[in-house]
DNA sequence: CGGAATTACTAACGTTTGTTAGGTAAAAAT
DNA sequence: ATTTTTACCTAACAAACGTTAGTAATTCCG
């Protein structure tokens, strides 16, 4: 049976709390009490608060990173790109809830040098989905007068799940990916039959 | 000449400081270093740092509604509404980027009472453009699935632009409201001509 | 002119913060 | 069996925090 090493039940509390109360907010007396210990007993398994941050934050980057790039490296077609990278997006956000409000929400807190490292993350990020779209463009399935507006907007769309999805909700994450992709593709309007 | 009340300044200053650096993190002795006094003196205009936090949330949150009922109240056609909606909001969250920072971001920081109104408050503006949605899907114009999750993704779109509009950049806020009410409402598809 | 606000000051308070030092008991490794 | 490592402890630190008390100078108003 392999148990959960301290250090990993240190960063999922950490992920909880800063979830709950911000990063600032959260104490490292908090995470200790919440792991039943003293705070100075966390600095066994940790280096610094700020560390317990950068480790949630670059997970998750990693892991949405490496997400996309399989996406743009496996698939062809445009439309079942963007259908992946959202599905997957959700998957990933929604299969760590804790962590994935703290990456979006408190990645502010980083420390400068990190901050940099993470925006530079943040920004492949980006341009994995811009790829999806010029793809799109090519293959004339996709029109976004301004392409950079667009992929901000639906970047803006999938992560605000954070702020309401609920495990116990009455949507699984793969028929939020398809509500997301229906919105994004087909937007509001009541296509006008011939 | 009618100068800004030091309250008034106060309150810029630190909704300028409380988006640089969150809400826990800007001292009030930073705020009071921005205006070139004594973080004491700041209580000869304000009862507490809470204070500061909830008029500019609340500020925010009556500007948006009384937007959105007006919206609600003047125009008839549901497209028009939710053009209407969209350009007053993106006017009102670009006339004043740090406040609507704080309003979005660091709302969450508000004392338990105000926190329970405050969020009354954007559950009203959320209606207001619910019904939008409503009324267009008994103008046959709009067709959602999902109308709650249709606003939320709306409103997650609108809201992002504060995370990278600058009043620099190239776009005016009329125009952002124009391209985000073309995403809106007919998505990225290239429309199937006949 | 004289009293009342207004606006700022210095000094200090009690808390809370992240973190370090040094120690102890149990478990693992040799 | 002895050493080493692991995982926790208590005690304490220096710094930063929001805020209060008391006071002096300036401005406003009758």
């Amino acid at each position: 049976m392999d148990t959960i090493s301290r250090k990993e039940q240190i960063i999922t509390t950490s992920a909880k709390l800063f979830r709950q109360k911000g990063f600032e907010a959260a104490s490292m007396r908090d995470i200790a009490a919440e792991l039943g210990i003293e705070a100075a007993s966390l600095y066994s398994h940790i280096k610094s608060k700020d560390e317990i941050l950068e480790t949630i934050c670059f997970r998750m980057a990693d892991e949405l990173i490496k997400a996309i790039d399989e996406v743009n490296d496996v698939y062809f077609n445009a439309e079942e790109k963007l259908a992946t990278a959202i599905k997957n997006h959700v998957k990933i956000v929604t299969g760590d809830l804790d962590s994935s409000t703290v990456f979006l929400r408190e990645w502010r807190r980083l420390s400068a040098g990190k901050l940099a490292e993470f925006i530079k993350l943040r920004n492949k990020y980006e341009d994995g989905f811009m790829q999806i779209l010029v793809n799109g463009e090519n293959e004339n399935v996709f029109d976004a007068p301004d392409k950079k507006f667009a992929v901000l907007t639906i970047l803006s769309a999938v992560n605000w799940i954070t702020e309401w999805y609920s495990p116990k909700g009455n949507m699984t994450p793969d028929e939020i990916a398809e509500h997301l992709f229906r919105f994004i593709t087909t937007g509001l309007r009541v296509k006008t039959t011939a």
